[in-house]
DNA sequence: CGCCACCTCCCCCGCCCGGGGGAGAAACCC
DNA sequence: GGGTTTCTCCCCCGGGCGGGGGAGGTGGCG
């Protein structure tokens, strides 16, 4: 069975390049198109499409409101891949927490969109995002560094990734920084939606890919 | 204020090696000794060390049991860093499912000892066990690895740790290997008692740092 | 043949974790 | 001065996680 995707983009030049890549590979499926987010909702109840690649900027409704929408109102929702212009732009942590699988930029080369797709559709996403996996991959740890740089850490934020990283546990990040434990979370939850990670392991895995931190 | 040491051992040459070693340092002081686990216990109470430095195998009460009275009955409990003489003892897995911080050979070099009750007393042994981390910085990948086949863990127990260190949940783990969340679970336990992990970003770390899994 | 390690699944339970809110204080920049 | 960001702490709440048991079935090894 091939992956089915739902294209939703409000540029027609985008969604004609994104199938021309999928369509090219012969387990990968366009089955529809959608020009804004509202019209995501029902498409996704019609076609019940393994992928949504989505733009996040876009008319209506973008593509956090979409995203969770669908997430919301659908039983086995589809996998959402968020896809955008800018490097860093705000929307896509926002999109991410709102609970979508991966992120996508727009130049990537047709080989990424093809291999992001394959991603999320096996359900590896759950991992953090695939492009800091690709990234990662890419590394060049100077380009490494620069997707957490990209994620913006702020200093605490830093030093609360620095320990957990090291294994230690909300309570004892607060006692080693003498802190509060509410203070810690807040840092921890600012960490996971910046860096597109469900839980702390997927954190420290990220900090490790990055080479935030360094084995040894 | 110094890292104060009480040395539990039942051989008094070896209290005596570790005496010597660790009141060379300026920040480090022995400040009891007992030669059986019975006698641990009262010795705690009475001189609060912040380390205790204890063989497993040992006369009226092994350092498994002694390990457990003092996290059961003391409040601010010690740091317990486990002495052993093999490399694959496994006691010492016990020792650290009993609560223990790290373990030691007894055969390592004058400054691992000391480092390690360094760690341990700043509480950075909570990551896993000293001794792995001391591996992992040694490595010569082919000694990181040699860590972890010390541990013996089972064809299954890998599986897990692999999707572990990918950033799966128990539940993802159970699909990816068409097994019950239970078994996943059961076999997760293991993995943590083997490595010396408290939870799964330990072990992830662990993986990480002895090289069984490989960033990029 | 019996023993043992491994793999599989089940129960109960307490706790930490992470999500979703809100809120005050300080520093910075325009 | 007003706005923004950062850092700090608080509440409630559900769910995953990990500990502690038990148990059956398999295969290898002596």
């Amino acid at each position: 069975m091939p992956i089915s995707v739902l294209l939703v983009d409000d540029e027609p030049l985008v969604r004609a390049g994104l199938r021309a890549i999928l369509e090219a590979q012969p387990d990968i499926e366009v089955t529809g198109e959608a020009a804004d987010g509202a019209a995501v909702l029902p498409l996704v109840r019609e076609l019940r499409p393994d992928v949504v690649a989505m733009d996040v900027r876009m008319p209506l409704l973008d593509g956090i409101e979409a995203t969770r929408a669908v997430l919301r109102a659908v039983d086995t929702p589809p996998k959402i891949l968020v896809v955008t212009t800018f490097e860093n732009d705000a929307y896509v942590y926002d999109a991410l927490r709102a609970g979508a699988d991966g992120f996508l930029l727009k130049r990537a080369a047709p080989a990424d969109v093809v291999h992001a797709v394959r991603l999320v559709a096996s359900g590896e996403s759950l991992l953090f995002p695939a492009a800091l996996r690709t990234m990662a991959a890419a590394r060049g740890s100077a380009r490494a560094r620069a997707v957490l740089e990209r994620a913006a850490l702020t200093a605490r934020e830093e030093d609360v990734l620095r320990l957990m990283a090291r294994g230690l546990s909300n309570a004892e990040i607060a006692r080693a920084l003498t802190l509060g434990t509410e203070t810690v979370k807040t840092h921890v939850s600012a960490l996971l939606a910046k860096l597109g990670a469900r839980d702390r392991t997927q954190a420290v895995i990220a900090a490790y890919e990055s080479g935030f931190v360094v084995p040894g």
